[in-house]
DNA sequence: TCAGCACTTTAAATCGATTGCACTATTGAC
DNA sequence: GTCAATAGTGCAATCGATTTAAAGTGCTGA
């Protein structure tokens, strides 16, 4: 314990201490050129001696900034529950890990799918120096407008034609034609897919989809486009509703892991075998998925590595810099529940 | 669009437009019966008029408070991963929900478990007015050492011998109890009991289990206390490690469902069968729970309620209230993963 | 000796609010 | 009519930093 008498908590304190004014003292910690070498060690040794530190609030009030990064997250359009999905707390994982190494603040809020436009006036928009959005949910225009604002934002979905914001997103199409290819290869000829194809990632994931039914010239089914949301409830309630207009399918590419799983419960339940029955594929990879019975196939994302890109993005915007889209790559990740021949077994090493 | 000809962005710019001092204005803001009646409604008329909003960080530096809460997640100690249990975001969600409600920022952060001194220095502390922590891990000495720092907090966890800092918890004990009781109900007699007891809210699970076999008049068996970490992967390996050892139980108390989810998995693939060779029972009741294959029994908590509670308790801190400890209700979940009978088919309604 | 110049340092304004204290009317009691 | 009490308002300090403009210091060269 040096000698801590009273704590300095404020520059004056530490200049006056130092003999000097707090302009100076301000100058040498920010170790501005005005200052002499002698001054500035001076004043910094005596900062660390007596374990100063700058009361940050203060200084981005000065400087009129807060270094607080809001990130929103839509809310289920019909349940208007915040998302249970385990994709959300990966991807928060992933942007509250960036934001910490960038000395950031995140603002956690939520937003009524229907209506993004009332942040304008509130803390979300009005604390924070730039916003994530996770999902576009249907509200593509009002996000145009929130972006003409000019406040840095950055939003993670799907590439729309007259889109004016920054997006990042996963290969969407790509991952969708992965799913239906990797189960048409395996012989499946009626396969369904699951999700609202009015949220613009979901409906990339589709078009992938279409084109690779077209690729094997096959037909699609109009009956075979199921409606899922992507809360789990109301989840197995579509599937229900699916089973009992006995739609026929031997396949379900699904719009998340989360509905595979929601799938895979109600299919069994109902009798049905996966994948003998019918194979079904996710998407996501959420950690859960290697453990559902059966294993689950999905589509990888890397969603920490998206929260990464993310945050590297609303900041470049915040320091003004020019950011382009980004598209993270997508793979399959082959599980039992597609129906592929399961693994050869490891040898037991060792 | 009235004649918003000008944005009114400062209260001395709305002060000046009424013809009042800044003093008038901020009080007639804050409601204070200082200003009499004419002026106030004059003032507040041309604010919502001019569409002025008072900057709150501003205000919030006058006042030398943050309004941001910390929410502290602690690390897994050996993966040092964040937690991707969907538990966490659950109860992150009802916090999120609980300080929007109050005006309040959520400040996200995460800590090594084994090292939560370093925090007192950090902006975790330093830039908000109250802090809360989701687990205790095995850090009870360091976190009792921050709560005498006098910094209001608030910690999930389980109730400990000497304990100075304000607690939240479930009903560990007796959720564990029920878990094991019930599975002793159902005839099994070789519980195994999966978990870290070195962490406090495991270890109440853990006595709860005792009192149970107790009750029935079981021995406990040492071999069946599997020192099982909450990390799925970590989880999975550590049940092989059992399989391995032929450790002989007929049901599992496990210490979350991501656990008891990874355990089913692996013992399904190496031929057991769940619930008739063993039964399993998890914990926290998290949404995937029903769609497992087979559904999974599980101990509720109101985690959303949870969340709210912790942030009363926070704030009440903040406000200088008495706040006491405050435990939530447990109750256990049914379904088919204990080899409990299915429930009767339900009629099949409209 | 002193102008000119390069270095350092400081005084003071500023960010946008809150609040203690002083000041001016108005009211009511005597 | 005087004076105290009260109600309503404004002045100015304050929170803890940054930064502009100005001032001080020391050195060089004419």
């Amino acid at each position: 314990m040096p000698s801590a008498q009273h704590k300095v908590t404020t520059l004056q304190e530490l200049a006056d201490l130092a003999g000097v004014s707090r302009a100076t003292a301000s100058r040498a910690l920010s170790d501005s050129t005005l200052i002499s070498d002698k001054t500035k060690s001076k004043i910094r040794s005596l900062a660390q001696k007596h374990n100063y530190r700058i009361n940050e609030r203060a200084r981005d009030f000065r400087l009129r900034r807060s270094r607080v990064i809001s990130v929103v997250f839509m809310l289920d359009n019909q349940s208007q529950q915040h998302m249970s999905d385990p994709f959300f707390l990966e991807m928060l994982g992933g942007i509250a890990d960036s934001l910490a190494q960038h000395d950031y603040d995140l603002l956690l809020a939520h937003a009524p799918i229907e209506n993004v436009e009332h942040l304008r006036d509130s803390r979300v928009f009005r604390h924070a120096d730039g916003v994530i959005f996770i999902g576009q949910g249907e509200q593509h225009e009002r996000l145009n407008a929130l972006a003409a604002q000019g406040r840095p934002m950055v939003i993670w979905g799907s590439k729309l034609p007259d889109k004016r914001y920054c997006l990042v997103g996963g290969e969407n199409e790509h991952g969708g034609y992965l799913a239906a290819s990797h189960l048409l290869k395996l012989g499946r000829r009626h396969l369904a897919f699951c999700g609202r194809i009015d949220i613009p990632e979901v409906a990339a994931r589709y078009r992938g989809y279409q084109r690779a039914l077209a690729e094997f010239g096959i037909a699609e089914h109009a009956d075979r486009v199921l409606d899922v949301p992507f809360d789990m409830r109301r989840a197995q309630a579509a599937f229900c509703g699916v089973l009992e207009r006995r739609v026929r399918f031997d396949a379900a590419v699904c719009a998340s892991d989360v509905m595979a799983l929601s799938a895979i419960a109600t299919f069994s339940e109902a009798g049905m075998r996966v994948p003998e029955d019918v194979a079904v594929v996710g998407y996501d990879d959420i950690g859960l998925a290697a453990y559902s019975r059966p294993p689950l196939t999905s589509v990888r994302q890397n969603i920490r590595w998206a929260g990464r890109v993310l945050v590297e993005s609303v900041l470049g915007l915040i320091n003004g810099e020019q950011v382009g889209d980004t598209s993270l790559a997508s793979t399959l990740i082959v599980r039992r529940s597609c129906g592929a021949p399961p693994a050869p077994p490891r040898a037991t090493a060792s």
